[in-house]
DNA sequence: CTATATTTTCAGTAATTACTGAAAATTCAG
DNA sequence: CTGAATTTTCAGTAATTACTGAAAATATAG
């Protein structure tokens, strides 16, 4: 198997993101790879096309699959094993949010609420919790949110997406429709 | 300087984080060290609290900055260079998104584009491209939305988020009205 | 300007992380 | 079962990244 300089600097690229998003070079460059094939490959076609040992793709696929971004799948007649990354590039994100939002996100809530609910016996505590609170509350609300908006169907998430702040207009339109129809004014959060 | 056991957990906490995000472990104690400090700190006082070379404290700041993730100043009669972080935590975040736009997304968008302006004269290459397609097309609109989003102020960013995917409720009424109204019937796209 | 306080740089070293080859384990056709 | 094909593990090594101390640079008070 040898790569075109597509697929070349594709993988290369992707490589070098993978260390900027905590999996490695090698494990990202085996997924790109994934990606831009049009048909599953095996280890040995991997370790050949990236010029990595063989070991080494067989951590990287290991890796992979404790990411979820590989599907293994098996070929009549052949007794190896063979990858795919997921067809659906949406499907793609959303595992890499969620696998992100486990490792991350949930450890730090986590850190954060035992820090608040400990006792806080100095200013500089009392003041650190303060700071302490206002992230944690501000990543619930960033992961809550995501969460509910990750899980709407692509299509009505594109449409969402290609309003932008746009948005906003429909926030200011359903406030004015509730006044016009005198319905109870539901008090919406302060606005500080 | 020393440091509570409270602030302690958080700034290891935040450490082991940051190698996460592409910052050492030390540049991210030391943010999560100022973000929790009630006042500015020089760079004795944080090598001091964090057990680091003086040295060290000079790199991970000077990284820092380069970020945008401090503030720099001086107390009166003291020659020594203070520093802090941003207080507005919706700042700090935009601030990071920001950053990791410009050093991360930015050059992926950039090679996808070249790619797909490169002549593919084989099946293979065509078919990568059209994965590289989809990855830029959502990668941009994901952006785009969310350069948008972000720019909101944050009480109406905090009143849409705390909405959800309910947000949908209000694309299906506007929806409702045009046709109410006798507008013409947009058609939206299908949702499976 | 000089002396001193403070910050930055950088070569050397330590620590961490990535990678390999050889060997062990697993799988499965016959 | 047996043995060949395939995958996984892991100890050793290579490569990378982080950290330090000493020295250089910069800043400022006097």
């Amino acid at each position: 198997m040898k790569l075109s300089p597509l697929s070349q600097d594709f993988v290369l690229h992707f490589g070098e993101m993978g260390s900027r998003w905590g999996i490695n070079r090698t494990v990202g460059q085996i997924y790109a790879l994934l990606y831009v094939s049009p048909r599953p490959l095996n280890a040995d076609e991997i370790a050949e096309a990236l010029a990595f040992s063989r070991s080494n793709v067989s951590m990287g696929l290991k890796e992979l699959e404790s990411w979820h971004l590989t599907k293994l799948q098996h070929l009549p007649n052949d007794r190896r094993e063979y990858f795919t990354a997921p067809e659906d590039i949406w499907a793609i994100f959303r595992t890499l949010a969620e696998e992100r939002r486990k490792r991350e996100i949930d450890p730090t809530l986590t850190m954060l609420r035992g820090a608040l609910l400990a006792s806080a016996d100095s200013d500089e505590d009392r003041y650190a919790q303060q700071r302490m609170k206002q992230m944690h509350d501000l990543i619930e609300m960033a992961t809550l949110w995501f969460n509910d908006i990750q899980r709407l169907d692509p299509n009505t998430l594109k449409q969402l997406m290609s309003m932008g702040a746009k948005v906003t207009k429909l926030l200011e339109m359903k406030d004015k429709l509730k006044v016009v129809a005198g319905g109870k004014k539901t008090p919406v959060a302060p606005r500080n």
